[in-house]
DNA sequence: TAGATTGTTAATCGATTAACAATC
DNA sequence: TAGATTGTTAATCGATTAACAATC
């Protein structure tokens, strides 16, 4: 189908920026753009676009440059975001709860299906079109409804075990919030995605200590480097 | 103070998963642990922890290894995250109502000590200690209190100019959820981190879609390779 | 001292950028 | 046709891994 034979991960993590830009774009009622322009724009090299994108195939032409609404949608195919793959959200706790109502999920090719919690005080909680279910009911309902994605919003201490039973239900992906690092080297061809918001918001802290540190530093050298 | 001059962003972005695995360790009673031994447990080579490690300072001891609790902290004083950096969170929508009550700040060198919102009805509810005040207070807030990091839970739409206002009024650091890419480049040494949830969950799909297509592809081939 | 493991230098690998021929 | 911009190859840059001397 296409020349994707192994596309790095680099590549694969900028693809659903371009996917955003070009949407502006289309919004804007932008119809045509340059890879030189669209870089100018996303703060890249117009080099690595155009090198990202032939990793999937010539979506350009030459002299004239991409069809916006072409390329998007090109994009998107390749992400599979044209899809409708079913998920559940395990743990309705707060973050649970706002990622059930807070995404789009059918802009991302997915489609929520599911909620379960262990908590007696949850289950049978009202969130958007669902209603929090117990565990464990989750079991009938993989068999009958095959999910593949799990969202995963739940304590470090439960993740291993509730991993291990998504897996052996048929789950082919985990979007994983809990504080556990998930490997799960003896099942392959499952997809992990790590989110940890605790290690973004480490990375900034570090940027802003960074900063003041720098600033510290700097101020007697200028003095230093007035004419040198 | 250390050999920090130029550290690039790739090692920064794996400290906190060893600063995570070392408390780990820690709960778990291990004192002592080598960089081959962490190393098999974090799933990356003994050479990149050692490396990694080195440019902040030499933290080990030959023949011995490297005293978990020590490094540890090591860490968490380059990360920043012994300090208490105040945030202000801005949209108080199901997200910003979630991340509000559901991290432990304090754990990541932050203190949440202000939630905005512009809408009336989200105003003066509580959420955890702190109570949603109306957008006006920011500036007087921010004079008063000297946030350093926004966490940004609002819409594409209100980025930008409150991004813009927020500069202003000395934030130095955005922990960005809204859909919107903070760039910034008029403003130098702000630290921003973009979250996109959406990309993530993307980037998910990709690896779901090109499973499957490798399923497809294989199952042909391992016939017509039966003995090759 | 012998064994182990670090800190660090050198080799490899991969990703990004630059250059340019192909072509619309 | 001339101008523009792609697709692609080659050059550069950076990050990861391997190797080993230093040393606890």
């Amino acid at each position: 189908m296409s020349k994707n034979d192994k596309v790095s991960n680099s590549v694969i993590r900028r693809l659903p920026r371009y996917y955003r830009f070009l949407g502006e774009l289309i919004s804007e009622g932008v119809s045509k753009i340059s890879s030189r322009e669209l870089a100018e724009r996303m703060n890249v090299t117009a080099s690595q676009i155009r090198q990202d994108l032939n990793c999937f195939g010539g979506f350009g032409q030459q002299g004239y440059g991409y069809n916006v609404s072409e390329l998007r949608s090109e994009i998107g195919e390749i992400l599979g975001i044209d899809r409708d793959h079913p998920a559940v959200l395990i743990g309705a706790g707060n973050l649970g709860r706002a990622l059930s109502v807070h995404l789009d999920y059918a802009k991302y090719g997915c489609r929520l299906c599911g909620i379960f919690d262990s908590s007696e005080t949850l289950v049978g909680m009202r969130l958007g079109q669902l209603t929090v279910s117990p565990m464990s009911a989750l079991a009938g309902f993989c068999e009958k409804y095959k999910p593949v994605i799990a969202i995963l919003c739940i304590p470090k201490e439960a993740a291993p075990e509730v991993c291990e039973q998504l897996a052996s239900l048929g789950i082919k992906a985990f979007w994983n919030f809990s504080h556990y690092d998930i490997s799960l080297e003896n099942i392959s061809d499952v997809v992990i995605e790590n989110v940890h918001l605790g290690d973004s918001l480490m990375a900034l802290c570090y940027g802003i200590s960074k900063n003041e540190k720098d600033k510290e530093n700097s101020v007697p050298e200028e003095n230093g480097n007035e004419e040198a």
